[in-house]
DNA sequence: TAGATTGTTAATCGATTAACAATC
DNA sequence: TAGATTGTTAATCGATTAACAATC
């Protein structure tokens, strides 16, 4: 029952954040042909500093040629692979009123190998499937999450719903969810929970407006 | 010409957000009947330190008894001005595709004061109105924008245009854009720029995942 | 080789937490 | 008054940045 002995070592989330954005942009400079790129000039791009960048990239590896930089295509595979960019996931996504029609739609998903096997709903009026994904009845969530191995859940119900959805799920072993509904969700500790809270987000503007004066 | 001599004093990002949660907490307390709440117990409902509820009010002043905590309603009321939410904010949605719809019929904006007063799309054939908000052509976005004192606009337009709109946006003289297109806009200095990167997102889940095994 | 740029250590900066005198 | 809890200072922790030897 023992875990592995050793621990992962912590990495900073918004090391992880980063990394994730200098993906994007090796995956657009290797569509523009440039081979080799500097920590100094990558960062440039985002602003930020060039021994952050190395200092990211220190905790999975060495990854750099000295004199040289890094070769684009080289760090974009392996950057990949440390995101698990690299292989498909399978994502079910809950609750398919406007928003989960919104975020199905939505084409930046799908194009890193996030890939949603099934959508589930309430309403047995929209059984049925949308451009070739099932669209199924909640009912069936817990059976149908573990026979088609799915791994992340995209919850896009109301926010009553969500805890109980959220139940299902991890019973039916889950590994992740990203929550967009506005609740607060309890998960146990191995199901990691991300929420995209779009209040917090508008009142962070709001109080820099408020602040600066009318 | 000269701006304020002085500088506003900086405040971290992650205080603001935290003010916004606590505020929302205040909100549900209040509606319970409770009447005061020490930090301690504000700290612990989000698993966070007393002395950072202390140290994240007392960026703003000073709102608590000795002895007896917080007043719910009272600190509830100065959180909602600090964070500009004791008025109404006209906001822009611009953009009235799948995403712009969901974010329309979400209910979480409006109840804080953010007030949606038009909608713009490219498509003329959308013109018309949605629950009394008119939906008027992105060509006339700078006039309207200026004439209805438009402070806020969320962008959900696809991502080829979501710069040039900021671009009009920005020329009316918008204030603050929350932007959900998968596109890295360049705004001035004095306007506020949020991005929701949901694929920023699901990747930080995607590399626990790879990175726990299977 | 000379120039460039990495990987990494040490210094700095900023945010979180502990501790406690002030005081309700 | 005794007990509770604030506001704030000082200690700690963690993340960012500067600096530089290693090396392509």
């Amino acid at each position: 029952m023992a875990r592995s002995s050793y621990r992962l070592p912590k990495i900073p989330e918004m090391t992880i954040r980063r990394l994730s954005v200098y993906t994007r942009c090796l995956l657009q400079l290797e569509e523009d042909g440039v081979k080799t790129i500097s920590s100094q000039d990558l960062a440039e791009r985002f602003n930020l500093n060039s021994a952050q960048v190395r200092k990211d990239l220190a905790y999975f590896g060495q990854f750099g040629v000295r004199g040289i930089g890094y070769y684009v295509s080289g760090l974009k595979a392996e950057l990949q692979k440390i995101l698990g960019l690299d292989r498909e996931w399978s994502v079910a996504l809950v609750g398919f009123g406007n928003l989960g029609s919104a975020l199905f739609h939505y084409k930046g998903f799908g194009r890193q190998g996030f890939k949603i096997v099934a959508i589930f709903d309430e309403d047995p009026s929209k059984a049925g499937a949308v451009d070739g994904t099932p669209i199924l009845s909640t009912r069936d969530l817990a059976r149908e999450v573990r026979a088609r191995g799915i791994q992340i859940a995209i919850l896009a119900v109301p926010p009553e719903a969500a805890q109980p959805v959220t139940d299902l799920l991890v019973g039916a072993g889950i590994r992740a969810v990203l929550n967009f509904a506005p609740a607060r969700l309890r998960v146990p500790r191995e199901v990691r929970l991300k929420n995209v809270d779009l209040s917090i987000e508008l009142e962070t503007l709001s109080f820099y407006l408020a602040r600066s004066g009318r």
